[in-house]
DNA sequence: TTGTATGCGTTATCAC
DNA sequence: GTGATAACGCATACAA
């Protein structure tokens, strides 16, 4: 690789103006004093010379970099880089750079980026771990995790790291969201989300206790799995759960990149949306508005916000541990997606006759 | 701010191995010779001290910080953030962080930003210039743009620029979707497009100079502007669209974050795709899919994988300007979203009884 | 086979 | 008011 020497120093600045290049840093840094004089000249040569410090010589002497950095799964799902983005202008407005990292939601990979950010010596991480709920850290890492980086996870909690966490209400998010359906009469609900991640297992747990709640039958075979990168699993998915589930009138999505397959999924059975099933999603997409979609959101800019704030108070502060968990509500957008089953009662009792029986 | 003492340095860890750091600088950078059982010695002690080299006094020592900026006007666009996903895959296989920076497509922002990378001392830039059609770089922040650090540009051409470029061919994709249309029997088409950015000024010239071949009028007033991140604008640009112009049998959406607004507009007035209106968008995501809506589409993963490739070629080299025009074709994806005008001539004849009055 | 010494570009203390 | 200089942590030429 060639190497780049091309670069004006403060040196050149220095011997430019005919001063020394003490004088050159005091003009920069604007600290003790200099003669007007000699300032403008010094700053006439920085002009002329196209003089930018070096960051990381400053970096060094220093001891920060004004860099921050965000590790996620993917940056193509919305929810992150809603995230990032609230994360950016912040960090841009303090005057800091952001990395981004992309774990791909794989330990190993989120591992070397932590090194190379660890290498950096940036001045704070922020992180939404790609730990599965069954996963732990394995020693050897910890001072990855662990380090004095100040550090914030975001979206996921990960064991009894001593860390700043900001995440969703997921538990309580989907029992909202099964309590409403359950209002609406529906009491074979079924689920389909991705693979094992804590959030969706806190989702579904949530599921499982409304319905426990309600004295409703909970049914394992009433969950299907779907890999979002894989829009055959998705449609199979929906085929699984349809036919071999006849009387579930209502679908859960717990993962907002899934929605749109599955909609053609239903499409595709030639089933009509709520007349035939209802459904009720998870985030908020262009698909869930253009669609009516009923859907539970999260405050994914507050949760970037959040994040980076408290990111900041914690690089500012002089304390070395700061616990502390942030659960953000989550928001019921009711639409058109749901249908009551008292309706579809009536319309049966009609198609059967025995509405107007009675007359 | 505090400042954090605790990273191990090379000293500590010579320090407790019992050798010089220049020892331990040979284990660590697989050079010179190293006794065997001193190198095993060593290693232990990085082991025991989680020593991780401090990547800024190497960037000062070697002159590459193996950091890579990405500068795009917004990373909640599509179209970039799959450009930003090839980009990251590549550097983080080379071993190269990336740093993204969102302009806003905001000149000051940018240079801003600009300065900032540069400070750093980063190994190269890939730039999507927030520069309109009638900007130009004012002379005291050229050599943010024209330095030495390794520069491509994607997306948009930045007037005589020295630098490698690299974006879709919006004139002949354009040309060709107004072709299509025209083919179809269409000759009132509509345009509705976002501000004026270079690529979309290419994407209207496109359009007329399709016409102007097919001998087909232009009116200035078939072209809408629309801004995407005020919903409301998209929907009265619909209005006006249609309503002052009876005649327009078909719409070319030229920016893909419009489609959505766009299609419910056309729902709210209660107009039928493409029985009543074609549509023709521009960039393919979830809704034209899902809509069946007739695109062109970007090489959004090439343009990113272009980029960095080219840029890593250029870091590589020991030549100082690059200049390169790399312009990528778009596709055209045929779905159902146009109509034959033929079809509705047919139906017209047909109501107006001429179809059959000769018989 | 290993150790010593120097420079990369800043910042800021100390001396004049 | 200004200049000389040390230190940050690493890589490496040179010495031993």
């Amino acid at each position: 690789m060639s190497k780049r020497e091309d670069f004006v120093t403060i040196n050149e600045v220095a011997e430019f103006s005919g001063v020394s290049k003490a004088t050159v840093g005091r003009v920069i840094g604007n600290y003790g004093v200099v003669a007007e004089k000699t300032k403008q000249k010094v700053l006439s040569a920085i002009e002329k010379l196209n003089y930018v410090p070096n960051a990381l010589a400053q970096g060094m002497r220093n001891k920060t970099t004004k860099i921050i950095a965000i590790v996620v799964g993917s940056i193509k799902n919305n929810f992150f880089t809603e995230i990032i983005y609230a994360i950016e202008q912040i960090a841009t407005k303090n005057h800091f750079n952001v990395i981004i990292c992309n774990s791909q939601e794989d330990i190993e990979k989120e591992i070397m980026h932590l090194k190379s950010l660890y290498s950096r010596r940036i001045d704070g991480i922020i992180i939404a771990p790609a730990y599965m709920a069954d996963n732990k850290i394995k020693n050897e890492n910890l001072y990855l995790y662990d380090s004095t980086i100040p550090t914030v996870l975001i979206d996921r909690k990960v064991g009894n790291l001593n860390k700043a966490v900001i995440h969703s209400d997921n538990f309580n998010g989907s029992y909202k969201a099964t309590e409403y359906l359950i209002s609406l009469g529906h009491k074979h609900i079924g689920v389909i989300a991705t693979r094992n991640f804590i959030t969706v297992n806190d989702r579904i747990n949530g599921y499982k206790k409304a319905l426990k709640n309600y004295k409703i039958n909970f049914y394992e075979h009433y969950i299907e799995a779907a890999d979002y990168e894989d829009d055959d699993s998705v449609l199979s998915a929906v085929d699984n759960l349809l036919t071999k589930n006849k009387s579930i009138t209502a679908i859960m999505v717990l993962n907002d990149n899934l929605i749109g397959t599955i909609l053609a999924g239903i499409k595709r059975m030639g089933l009509i949306i709520p007349d035939d099933i209802s459904v009720l999603s998870w985030d908020d997409n262009a698909i869930t508005k253009l669609f009516d979609i009923t859907t539970i959101t999260q405050q994914a800019n507050e949760i970037g916000e959040l994040a980076v704030k408290n990111l900041f108070e914690i690089i500012n502060s002089e304390e070395k541990v700061h616990p502390k968990e942030i659960i953000l509500e989550t928001n019921l957008i009711e639409r058109k997606s749901c249908r009551s089953q008292d309706d579809i009662k009536v319309l049966q009792e009609v198609y059967n006759g025995s509405y107007y029986g009675n007359e």
